[in-house]
DNA sequence: TAACAATGAGTTACCGGTAACTCGTGTTTA
DNA sequence: TAAACACGAGTTACCGGTAACTCATTGTTA
């Protein structure tokens, strides 16, 4: 189609190398593509609009011939491509599938879509995707914490579209930033285990430059123990991140070979925690008779196990639908011209004391 | 810039608005925007190519005026999008994001990048999606299993780009199929705990309508048992996929009430067994002395908990892998006018006895 | 040494939409 | 009744790259 030799009367082509354009649908019907266009997208209130009979015998004709809008070349021409970019650790074990999960509803409500990037935790990948991302021109950017190279800081700053930054409050967000503090949430988690009764408490998480948010949390746990007059020695990083179940149970094996008194283990994760009641039950230690457990994220196994671990619970979903809204205001603002502030969001947590302390 | 009357030292525009084309590099350089497009895509083995020197010097100048290439344009122009689709079910509580991981990495290798999109496990939403996504002109398209609505597969087969099903082994595939039969791995299960010794086992699952898979492995249940000559009474769907541990903990107790005589327990996925199990514990029930539980996918949590769960482990990233291989494959065929014949993978799965039964 | 291929670089045309303007017609307003 | 206006539809130009062609220069081969 839209090829001079081309029989005029071809229905629909299902070789799939000659489309079916505008100036077909606009050639059979004997008017021109821009009110194909127009009648395609009458989404923004224009001057003018195709009329509603027109538009019902423009829509008929693309059903039958089997038009499907080629969105790069509209993308092309109005400089809006109809998407976010959002970057994610990993997808698994972690509630960034949630966060993604609640990101993709967001802006799929508006009609626009998310292409996502996984950085593995590593910041140089995320590096490399940040500009691999820019040059699909994303009407905004969604990113995993703050912690970025130089350089891609600076590639999110002078992108030209909304940034938000989340799981993390930052000091100096690059644009907005939906979050909470991880080292607070730690921290209040380890006051109610001390309010328990626990005193020799011990934290269990990845190596730190792997993940920063694991090291937040570290870094509330220590801070805690501090405030508390109690020992802060009996720390642990045992792989990197995503931390495995398997890790947890290796990791409570070695802490409590040298550290027998430890009484808690607050984990970085409820996956390192799961590993760890796991390794408890199978040496028939009770939890949290001999060593109580607890974790982070508010996971599903979490609240599924038994005993029920305790958490800090997490709206991870949350994260992706307020960060998805917020650039959706960004997105609208920006096509009339304005610009919206910075914001930042504080999401809530809540530390759900359970079974296994 | 790209603009008369932008001052031609303008170093980099950070207004974001303005962004800096191949036409502002090749006006720096004294040369023609094709060089500019030449030295940085070198990729194809063109008749001509720009010089070493040459392209060192566009090199630095996009380095210096902050330039990013517009894929957009690129795709408009070229034809190549340069990412492929890819359709799952849902992020969450499923193997798919493995799946999704190993495409990821497979097409990435290559220099592309997946666009992924989610069903919800629903039909229709899938359809919606697929027309969404081939707007984008992807240059392939990964869906999972082989239940489309018929718009949904008439789409995919005029699309005009490989399309592979994963998940699956399908008797019509539309294109590529990449996956292993359900039915025939929960049979192969349900023979080994027969093997056992287990004689009044139940199968626990969704709502067939929701989860095609899962309808597969439900069936391939009924059929060993049927040619067992074991009674195939003891099923129970209990809510809508991708079901939950919480669901696992309310079905078998659900199953046990109806039916004490339950030995064995088969479950549709690992979650589902493992929620089964949690609730014995709960009830302090010996697994397997008073219940043997099995569960399916191979999940980290059935190997980190206690007792270990017997599943059917299946190598999720790997069929992502394959399936980004045969696309590529595809993709490089068709770029020179070839066409991939249809190929079918038979991805290997492996019964894992566990401490569970 | 003439004919020839390989190489580096420029030129032209175009991909398929949309923005912005224009124009004619029918309807409302002063 | 003339001027102002809303509305439907056409025209033109352009977005930022790449394909395909052209051409001059250099190196190679018979």
């Amino acid at each position: 189609m839209s090829n001079k030799n081309s029989s005029p009367a071809d229905p629909l082509t299902p070789d799939g190398l000659g489309h079916v354009t505008m100036a077909d649908i606009a050639a059979r019907l004997g008017v021109s593509k821009m009110t194909v266009s127009r009648a395609l997208s009458r989404s923004m209130r224009r001057r003018s609009d195709a009329s509603e009979d027109l538009r019902q015998r423009i829509l008929n004709t693309c059903q039958e011939m089997g038009y499907v809008m080629d969105q790069t070349a509209r993308t092309f021409s109005s400089k809006r491509s109809g998407f976010v970019a959002a970057l994610i650790p990993a997808l698994n074990n972690s509630n960034f599938s949630d966060t993604a999960h609640g990101l993709s509803a967001a802006v799929e409500s508006e009609g626009m879509q998310v292409l996502m990037g996984y950085t593995d935790y590593d910041m140089p990948t995320e590096e490399q995707l940040i500009r691999a991302l820019l040059m699909r021109r994303p009407e905004g950017i969604v990113v995993t914490g703050g912690s970025h190279t130089p350089l891609a800081r600076k590639l999110l700053e002078s992108s030209g579209v909304p940034v938000v930054e989340t799981w993390d409050l930052l000091d100096e967000p690059i644009g907005h930033n939906v979050g909470f503090s991880n080292a607070q949430a730690v921290s209040e988690l380890v006051r109610a285990l001390h309010a328990k009764g626990y005193r020799r408490m011990g934290f269990l998480g990845g190596l730190p430059q792997s993940d920063a948010r694991g090291a937040d949390r570290r870094r509330g746990f220590l801070e805690a123990m501090g405030q508390l007059g109690l020992d802060t020695t009996r720390t642990l990083a045992i792989g990197s991140a995503p931390v495995s179940m398997e890790a947890g149970a290796q990791g409570v094996a070695q802490m409590v070979a040298r550290w027998p008194e430890l009484d808690a283990l607050v984990c970085v994760s409820d996956h390192v925690a799961f590993g760890a009641l796991s390794e408890c039950q199978r040496r028939g230690w009770s939890v949290p008779g001999r060593l109580a457990i607890a974790g982070f994220g508010g996971f599903e196994v979490a609240q599924a196990c038994h005993p029920q671990i305790t958490t800090v619970a997490v709206d991870s979903a949350g994260i992706g639908q307020v960060a998805g809204q917020l650039l959706l205001k960004a997105i609208y603002l920006s096509r009339s011209g304005q610009k919206l502030a910075s914001e930042t969001v504080v999401m809530p947590y809540r530390i759900e004391l359970r079974g296994s302390t």
